[in-house]
DNA sequence: CGCATATATCGATGGCCGTCAATATCTAGG
DNA sequence: CCTAGATATTGACGGCCATCGATATATGCG
C-alpha cells in the first residue's frame, strides 16, 4: 500500500490491463543496467579477461597496468568500478593488490538475458 | 607479420611471454563493449522486456511510449540505438512502426560471458 | 488536396564517465 | 625512523549520452 506517482501504472505498463506487462520493473531494470554498465567498457572487459586467464585466476595491478597500456590511476579506477559491482574481489598481500573474479556475480550478468 | 605500434605487445598482453595472454583483443573488447552499452540502460532493458512479452512478440512506439513513461522522441531514440545494435528489427505497417527482437543478436550478448 | 495522427530528426542542455597528473596512503626493508 | 615502491584518491578536463521541445516527414482518411 505504498504511495505511488500518478503515472506509476503507465510506467510499469499496468495501465488498464491494455499495455504490456513487460515483466521488468523499473527497479529491476535499473539494477540490471547498473551491473551491465560495469561491464560495458572495453578496458574493464579486458581486465576481466586477463584476470580470468591468469595463473591461479588472479592478477595484481602491477601486471594489469602494462597489459592494458593505460595510466596506473586509470586501471585502479576501473578495478574499483568492477569491485563495487561485485564482479571482482580485492585481496592485499604485502604491497600488492590481487584481484580475482566472483563467478556468482558473473552468473548474475548472464541471468539478465534469459 | 603485420606492423604494430611499439606498445602493441604490452597492450595485447603478449610482452616477453610474461604478461597474461588475456584472450581478448582490443577490437573484440571494443565490439563487445559497444553491444553491451546498447543494453546497459534501464529504459532499453524495459523496452526489450516489453517487446518480448507482447502479443506476437512485437510492439509499436504508440504502446512503448506510455509503457516507459518518457517523451516520444526519447523512446524513438532508444529504439534507434537498439536497432543499430541489431537487437531489434523495425517494420513499418501503415502509420505504425513495429519492433521485434532479434534472437540471434541476443545470443551474441549472452556469448560475451562464457 | 488538406487535415490528423504516428514516427523520426534536430538542436540544446545537463549530467555522467574515462582519462590523466599530482598527491596521499600504505607496506616492506634497511 | 626513513626511504622506496605499489596502490588509492583527488581534482580537472573533454567527450559522450539521456532527455526534452520543436520541427520535419510520412501515412491514412475524408
Amino acid at each position: 500500500m505504498t504511495l505511488e506517482l500518478p503515472f506509476s501504472d503507465a510506467a510499469t505498463g499496468a495501465c488498464c490491463g491494455i499495455a504490456t506487462p513487460g515483466g521488468l520493473t523499473r527497479e529491476q531494470a535499473e539494477s540490471s543496467a547498473a551491473l551491465l554498465k560495469a561491464v560495458a567498457d572495453p578496458v574493464r572487459l579486458r581486465l576481466l579477461s586477463i584476470i580470468r586467464d591468469s595463473e591461479g585466476g588472479e592478477a595484481c595491478v602491477c601486471d594489469l597496468t602494462p597489459a592494458v597500456g593505460l595510466a596506473q590511476p586509470t586501471v585502479s579506477h576501473h578495478l574499483k568500478v568492477l569491485t563495487e559491482a561485485g564482479l571482482v574481489e580485492r585481496e592485499k598481500r604485502g604491497t600488492w593488490a590481487w584481484f580475482r573474479l566472483v563467478p556468482s556475480r558473473l552468473d548474475d550478468v548472464r541471468s539478465i538475458f534469459p
